[in-house]
DNA sequence: AAACAAATATGATGATCATCATATGAGACG
DNA sequence: CGTCTCATATGATGATCATCATATTTGTTT
């Protein structure tokens, strides 16, 4: 097997990092394998050690990229919002049936939540500055940014917002999913 | 290594299932090895195959039963609460520091919740079942049970409380923690 | 007490895993 | 064109895993 061109050993560790927040998000921390990540970003299994110092140290990354891109998104939806329905359509967005069915691409929280307390403290370490990131996107769409009640009640529609995707996903009945989205739509972003 | 006392091949099976009960909740489904479980309910790996079809059969039944308990606890809690504050005392026995530090004795959505995706389809079925139960225990506690918008509102709740678990317990600042679980009680259960 | 049946233990098999040592081959530079 | 360096590949190691075949032990029956 032959590299098809020139590539940086950077541009190769990007890729592996990419392949592995996907892969994370589809199969879980404890259910994706070093050969696997190696596989599908197109390389084999013993250049690993070369780009990390460990799986773990990879997981990190792979979180943190993960984090930084659900952030990312979210703010590039509140920004191109019309000013008043920031909040309406992210919740929008989270709660859709695309993210639903596309949880490699979306929220590393809904797809990783109940894993994280048993990973490492880096992995922990950056979901927890992601996570932090994600709740300032959301006070800040608030119609009372600033005031006392805004972080809070920015915390509730996030652990809302994550808890109902959880849960649609969790279940084996898609008239329980829809019923779980449409409600928690409903309540966080009336029509 | 002998068998202290004569136990009937049932009282084993139970005794099985019961320490996967907790040791999912405690490790995850990819995190529980067959040879974990059987050591930690006081037996070797081999006899495991007398007792379940395969590794699959065993984990349906222990997350039927975790939901099972977690269902028979909040009916309990409902059901000797004074009876306007059944649905309060249910959600702050939910968002307690308890339940926070005790995933393995708790909620089995809150603790597996973003593995169940990727479950056998007979896990799925037990949890789906489970959680169905959860919500109609919700939904009586409402005081408006019976008309239109209470089986909504408890979808709404259970997803806030799932939520709001999942994410206190994923990240690695108990502050943050604690956060999450004041605002979503203040939200959910004001005092 | 001897023998049987059922429950559990011992041990093996082949697969998969993280990690590492070493080989190969491609681009850069003389 | 030849050589050197570095990124990646090949292959090995020891651990762990689910599953199963077989041995042992226990409680029971005679």
């Amino acid at each position: 097997m032959r590299r098809v061109t020139t590539r940086s050993k950077e541009a190769t560790h990007e890729r592996i990092v990419e392949t592995a927040a996907r892969a994370i998000r589809r199969s879980g921390y404890d259910g994706t394998s070093v050969a696997d990540i190696m596989k599908e970003a197109g390389l084999t299994h013993g250049g690993f050690y070369a780009h990390f110092l460990s799986r773990e140290a990879m997981l990190a990354e792979a979180a943190d990229r993960a984090g930084a891109e659900a952030v990312a998104l979210s703010t590039h939806i509140a920004a191109t919002a019309p000013p008043d329905e920031a909040l309406q359509c992210m919740v929008r967005a989270y709660l859709s049936k695309e993210h639903l069915e596309n949880a490699e691409m979306g929220c590393p929280v809904a797809a990783l939540g109940s894993e994280m307390p048993r990973q490492a403290p880096e992995v922990r370490k950056a979901a927890t500055r992601r996570i932090k990131e994600m709740i300032d996107v959301i006070a800040r769409q608030s119609p009372d940014w600033g005031q006392p009640g805004a972080h809070q009640q920015a915390l509730v529609t996030a652990a809302t917002m994550v808890g109902t995707m959880v849960m649609a996903r969790a279940v084996d009945d898609p008239k329980l999913s829809d019923a779980l989205l449409e409600a928690a739509l409903d309540h966080l972003a009336p029509a």
